[in-house]
DNA sequence: GATGAATGAGATTTCATTCAT
DNA sequence: CATGAATGAAATCTCATTCAT
């Protein structure tokens, strides 16, 4: 699977005929608001750095706060939903035997995506953090792509009796919040590069068994 | 038990003599800081609301960036350690039969903390994203404090035959992981003013049986 | 000989395109930085004088103290080596009889010179006395350029037999704290708009004969 | 002879009664306008070095303008007028029998006392460039006090038929400059620790014989 | 489309000075 | 006499944005 990065770049320059040096504006706005954070980037230092006049920022963008938009909103409106389907398809096949197996497939898949694009995450965390009306408008859009995904996933491997007997819902929700947990505190919090398949299998162990005897 | 807020101030009143403009200044700032984030918050708007001049603030912080640091060090540095202490004094006596007591009582005790506390706690997580010295200093500090304590409660109740015979190391690793997302997610993410019993006793079950029939 | 600002434009002008507005801010900058002193004029002054926005000035300049260097530094470094051998070559011909000849051409050439750029040579004094990183970098790249021309003249001229049996060193020190002192005891202490002839001739007496009968 | 600011101290503890603490400010003060200038020097500066609080300064002192003053005025306005008298009638003596003996005495004498004052012959020369007021003040005040003691020297010796026939004054402006900008060059522009006798040596050859054969 | 000079509003910071204790 | 908290005016500097070329 390609980088996130590559496909808003092919999208976008299929529908809006994205410059080269728009592609640089892009490309250095992520990194630099990854790096540091939306506020203490200048547009002067993307300008530089993308070796691109600020004028040409503002040609395409407006406002830096559209730049930022820019960013994100691509990546979540219309890079997630089909990204969401794909992940789903490739993970719940015939051949997912069990919950567990499911899991492993999804977790790899969801840790391989996001070590290939932790800059545009990076953003995408600290902003919802920094920006109520981004938390307002990402958080739910978030939740309604994957939260039906994985219910579908979860139910599915209820009726096969695999899986406990407490609803779905709630099931749902703590799932969600490890997972959640699991690639932000790893990605985010403590900057790691990538996550092992060793501490893939322990989640998916504490997850499947809980720790009482 | 009294807000960190009261605490810190109290603290501060008998070591540094803090005046009452001070005071006023650091609640404003944790407010504000909390609301919009340190980067979107000037110092002419904490003067402002704190109805303190520009001058006052910097004669006692220096800098902006040392008035952040007043405000999250003493927290972190002072109140947190003495806290865990009290905390597993509480939660962990003779007369907690079962983990999951333990449990119980851990994560109401820090619900009610945070609750109490959710200002400060948000300062915290968003600044430590957006600022590396930050995050260099406080989580290995807060991983230190915090973690060998959980650790000696699960050795405690591995010990007692209560729990699974995975390695305590990892254990702890996915307890902190869920733990940290059920109250980042809750109170930074979604906002909330707290968390429910209800939600507690679901996330309780979760940990301890996972989700395997 | 056109002014030495004048020249410093012209200079400027081919090598990095200075705009009008940046014409007008070193002016300005010299003028006042002459009047009253680097510490003691403001950027807000120097914006409101020369028809600038102080962002304007921040812009080109970064900081305030670069906008000194900026003024005293090209004038020093690309004005002055081109400046001396020019004065060398116009008042040490094979029409210079003799030494005092040569010290009242290069004497009344100086005062020229010094009459027409005062300013910037008020400035640079005084801020010499004021900043040692300048006094560091100014003084020597003075000496060096100065010193072995006024070196060779000497050296020519007591090979001549003209001048006495002294050390050319010995010679050179003293002569050139005599033309210091007179240029800057004249133009900056005392201010003065320029010097006479007279004045010269009594210098060039005293120089070339001393107090001895 | 005792340093100036000891004599400044003295005088001002038996007609002000001048505490411990005004003493330690006029000290420190000196030492950081001698180093960085009076506009780059700052009371709390001054306050925290000399261990004193910012009141105190502005207690005795009023503004920091009439600090300054109280620096430089008492030693221009009551030292000096003494400290010349007794300076010639030292060098000027029935056993002084030639000119250059005098300027050696005279030379050496002010060599050591520039030494051991240097700081605030600093602080003068410095804010004599950067003030008007104290320019139009001071320089007239040391002209009056040094050019008729001076000149009286130089009739003297030239009645005795030592020196050379050009009339007294532009003899003794010649002096001043010389010896003006051998004592500002050494000690101030070059930031010299003392000059040797060796130097002086040179200056009198230089000053007495001229350059010519 | 691209540039980069220019802006002005506002942010951070400095500092001499006042005043209650 | 001494303190040091507090001030507010002004200084330096930052930055998103505009606009003429």
């Amino acid at each position: 699977m390609s980088s996130l990065l590559d496909q808003m770049i092919e999208q976008a320059k299929q529908s809006t005929k994205q410059t080269l040096k728009q592609k640089k504006i892009v490309e250095t706005a992520i990194t630099l608001f990854a790096e540091k954070g939306y506020s203490n980037t200048s547009t002067s230092e993307i300008a530089k750095l993308a070796e691109v006049s600020e004028g040409t920022i503002f040609k395409h963008y407006g406002t830096k706060d559209n730049l930022l938009l820019s960013v994100i909103l691509p990546f979540i409106k219309e890079s997630l939903p089909a990204m969401a389907e794909e992940v789903f398809k490739e993970t719940l096949t015939e051949n997912t035997l069990t919950f567990d197996e499911f899991l492993r497939a999804f977790l790899k898949n969801r840790r391989d995506f996001f070590t290939e694009n932790k800059e545009i995450f990076k953003v995408m965390i600290k902003e919802v953090l920094y920006k109520e009306e981004l938390r307002n408008e990402i958080l739910p859009f978030l939740y309604e792509n994957i939260s039906p995904r994985l219910r579908h996933a979860v139910e599915f491997f209820k009726e096969r009796g695999e899986l406990t007997d407490i609803p779905a819902d709630t099931m749902l929700k703590n799932l969600l919040t490890m997972i959640g947990g699991f690639f932000t505190s790893r990605f985010v919090f403590l900057n790691k590069a990538s996550i092992s398949d060793e501490e893939i299998e322990e989640m998916i162990w504490f997850v499947m068994n809980g720790l009482k005897k």
